[in-house]
DNA sequence: AACACCTAGCTAATCGTTTCGTTGGCAGAG
DNA sequence: CTCTGCCAACGAAACGATTAGCTAGGTGTT
């Protein structure tokens, strides 16, 4: 491939000259500027990235880590993220942790050693995850993304998730339920302990406490959820409305009712805290909070730009959004029971 | 951050060794290799990819580029490439090129520039899109996925489109249906043009034919799907089923199915090729055939490293995956009709 | 006319690896 | 005792860009 020694001297210039052409660095002469855009052209040179890099010590490269990505909602993370980091000049290496610390160990190395730019990190375990650090030592641009690590100080991007979790549980008790079930996420995450929180909290300003029986984890897993809610609605007690943490999870239960012969509303109210986009057309519509992942994955890079540009001093900055209740058609009024 | 240089100062021996350590490229004796790796340990030595990728020529990336990152079949895709990427030792550089030419063109140029060691690339345009080079104008190892270009040589993975529309409509046609229309996918794809020419050929070959008006082209985007599926329905003489291209429609006819206060399938069978994973438990369950996306990917990946590993030379590959039937409730036995 | 100053462009050092070709020490053969 | 061969380890030259520092020529001031 052409090299930039090439088009110098194709062009008869230095390429030192070359270089302030291309990065537009320095006041090259229109004569000069115009015979080396004519070598460029002529031989199709591409500069190396491999070479810049190694030099101005950048990679060009933002990381993104995700926790799960076969849940439609990282999904649509890497979706907006995608977008964005491309308009900012970037280009998004792509990472699943698939919700394993080693796994997130293993990445974290690999970004050193790629030497991203930054990273937004989706943290597998609050206690364990390190934050990524440069190949000089120095904390890498990072932005924590929806869920955040104990004593880190560093960029947050979240939700409220005992917002979330309240709305949703006083929509139920407005409908008159009071024996409500649910399934959480795994408790050691911030998404899943907020929003078992904002239920229980919820509940109990309104004198209610779920029966311990009825709170489970389904580890924000469709198939986990699946049987768990089995079990649940199975057993003698059941509860008249289910709290579900997440979507993904709500379409586990969603399964689980149809193979038990249940229908939703009528047998059982059901609502949840995120849902899966699109299937605006299947009944029922689930009755859910809804995250605002553009808008919050527009703002994490923003924040991860800045840092990367301002360095690791600035003040670590923590944005909440917050979630609004969306009603579909999976609750009823319960109904008087014994 | 600590240096190859740093670390054979600190252990006294040369670069070349430490190379030779890190890299297992050359017999080291037990002593220097444990010094090598204990001074290793204590600078926290990684070596730079930056620097060895420009020393090899190569950058242990693999990029992915896909068409429609909004839809879940693409998503999918990513899960799985993730992964696999990730098993043969690289990382995975993502793109989305929203059905667009020009942003392939510009993501293609992205890939050249960051000498991906491969690509594997969901094409835009039959016509459009030029095979991938490298800095040494030498073709770059691609597999295409899903669809084919036109007279380009190239390792691909494909389903049979025509295979499935055939095995969709031979079944609406079993249950009675004659007045079958479609949502089609953009013609100038092979996927598109294929599952269109795979309906008309099961129809034809038992004597049927489609009325023009009920074959609209719905570009395989939800909100296309949607408004085309709402004209489709509300003309007088409208379709007794319909076979729409791929999930993401078939979401967008349900929801106007919804809207307009009809029910599947009393009043209309639809069943589609594809479909979105995890919605087992919502009602009704489509009619479609399913696509071993993740067989597929692996086949990908698995004939991009033997390209990488290979070079050009080789003759080009193409595997055809097909899909199969999966039966739902979303379709009724044709009612005698005037 | 002499001097300082500015600027366009060049030369060459540098980033951190890999790798080719060389060195030096030791063992076995003559 | 010398010569040859072998092999572990080393030194130094790449890879392709950026950029600090320099040069030469032109301009402006006194």
């Amino acid at each position: 491939m052409a090299t930039i020694r090439d088009v110098a001297n194709r062009a008869k210039v230095s390429t030192a000259t070359v270089s302030a052409v291309v990065n537009d660095s320095a006041y090259v002469s229109p004569e000069l500027r115009a015979r080396v855009l004519a070598a460029i052209g002529e031989l199709d040179y591409t500069p190396s990235l491999a070479a810049r890099n190694l030099k101005r010590g950048r990679s060009q490269l933002i990381a993104l880590v995700v926790a799960d990505l076969a849940n439609p909602f990282f999904a649509r993370l890497v979706w907006a993220a995608e977008a964005a980091v491309a308009a900012w000049g970037y280009s998004l290496v792509l990472f699943n942790s698939d919700e394993k610390p080693e796994n997130e160990r293993r990445i974290l190395s690999r970004i050193k050693m790629l030497s991203c730019d930054g990273v937004i990190l989706v943290p597998v375990d609050v206690a364990a995850t390190q934050p990524p650090r440069d190949s000089e030592g120095e904390p890498m641009p990072t932005v924590l993304f929806g869920r955040t690590v104990e004593g880190q100080k560093a960029d947050t991007i979240t939700i409220d998730n005992v917002s979330a979790a309240r709305q949703v549980t006083n929509y139920l008790m407005d409908l008159g339920h009071t024996r409500i079930g649910t399934i959480t996420g795994p408790l050691h995450l911030t998404t899943g302990r907020g929003r078992l929180d904002g239920m229980l909290e919820a509940m109990r300003a309104r004198g209610h406490e779920p029966a311990p029986a009825h709170v489970r984890s389904g580890e924000f897993r469709e198939d986990t959820a699946y049987s768990v809610a089995r079990e649940l609605l199975t057993q003698p007690d059941g509860p008249t409305a289910l709290y579900v943490a997440n979507g993904v999870m709500a379409l586990g239960v969603m399964r689980a009712l149809a193979d038990l012969g249940m229908k939703c509303p009528d047998d059982i109210s059901i609502a949840s805290t995120d849902t899966i986009p699109g299937i605006g057309g299947l009944r029922p519509r689930l009755t859910r909070t809804e995250h605002p992942v553009i808008d919050m994955t527009n703002e994490a890079l923003r924040l991860l730009v800045e840092r990367i540009n301002r360095g690791a001093g600035a003040d670590s900055r923590n944005v909440v959004f917050q979630p609004s209740l969306v009603v579909g058609e999976s609750c009823a009024p319960a109904r008087r029971r014994s």
